[in-house]
DNA sequence: GGCAGTAAGTCAGCATTGTTGACATATTTC
DNA sequence: GAAATATGTCAACAATGCTGACTTACTGCC
């Protein structure tokens, strides 16, 4: 927190408040509705949605996930997850394999389909990301990533990071 | 687009690619997920859920809004609208008045109520937004806000950004 | 004045994706 | 062997999208 007590003092705030960022709350909300927008319309394709997506995305950038981890990942239920996961299944996108260590866990990988399509998806989201970066100017990412990290929950927000960097180790898939 | 043909002129990059953004795919997947989630736990206190939300927040912010701009706005359908509406009205969150040029037009305001509880959302919403910013840093708030106007679909941006603008108008509502 | 077009409301039914609660199965751990 | 754990499954329900069809009220225009 930069130096809050200032504001009391500054005369012309005292008596007022700073400006609520309704224009970032507007526009977290219509960006948000395009970004997800566009991979709808591909996954409906395919006669998935956007519950689909997720655990698509999650499995290919973590190849091993567990469900329970998958779970935290999502924060539904596993019956929720289990619905859309045995739809992915059964199409052919995911595979799943018993644990090594233990043999209740089902790790979860993607087929080669299920990558194909798990990168297509990334790569209509990831070219948005892209023409917003370069529109915003230079060191935008460096903010945005700050930001988005700092909206995250604290409680969960270090969770996240390395979950965020353990797919990266997985390697730029490309 | 900063030259992007320099790319395959980069003996480094000829036969590779910029690395798909995964971490921001992710983080906005977990940034929406936690900014959403702590106004859906007041919300259901009320009996709402997200769809109200959006209905009173944007009546909050543009009052004299009509049925036909709400509907452009959420890109929903009318029927889906309806139904939370109707609940709204019901609660005395939200009033209908009959358009002045146009008597068939609703133009909707909010109730004193209407108008608290959208302001209680708001200011979860702006809090998180505000610790995060000033977490990320100088200059954050500026990149934030182009980046997230830059991921708004190209035909519907400038439209967007009126609107944004047209809200912040109404005042700081404080 | 009457008629076409427009803004909005409504009924019925359905799909997706979230929820609870209860119970089953396989496996590990103690 | 018993308790705990990881997962799967059945059933029912809620929220919020959708389509299609139809109504009502009002405006604009010939």
């Amino acid at each position: 927190m930069s130096a809050p007590a200032l504001q009391s003092l500054d005369p012309v705030r005292a008596t007022t408040h700073v400006a609520a960022p309704y224009d970032l709350i507007e526009l977290i909300f219509f960006a948000y509705r395009d970004f997800v927008g566009e991979a709808d319309l591909v996954l409906s394709s395919y006669g998935f949605g956007r519950a689909h997506h997720r655990v698509l995305h999650f499995v290919d950038r973590l190849p091993g996930l567990t469900i329970a981890e998958l779970l935290d990942i999502l924060r539904i239920t596993k019956q929720s997850l289990n619905r859309v996961l045995r739809d992915l299944v059964e199409g052919g996108f995911i595979e799943q394999r018993a644990g090594v260590a233990d043999r209740r866990r089902r790790l979860l990988v993607t087929t080669r389909s299920g990558e194909a399509l798990a990168r297509e998806l990334a790569r209509v989201q990831s070219d948005r990301i892209a023409k917003a970066l370069d529109q915003a100017g230079e060191d935008t990412r460096v903010a945005v990533t700050r930001f988005l990290a700092g909206m995250v929950g604290e409680g969960d927000r270090a969770h996240v990071l390395e979950l965020v960097a353990r797919g990266r180790i997985n390697g730029p898939h490309l």
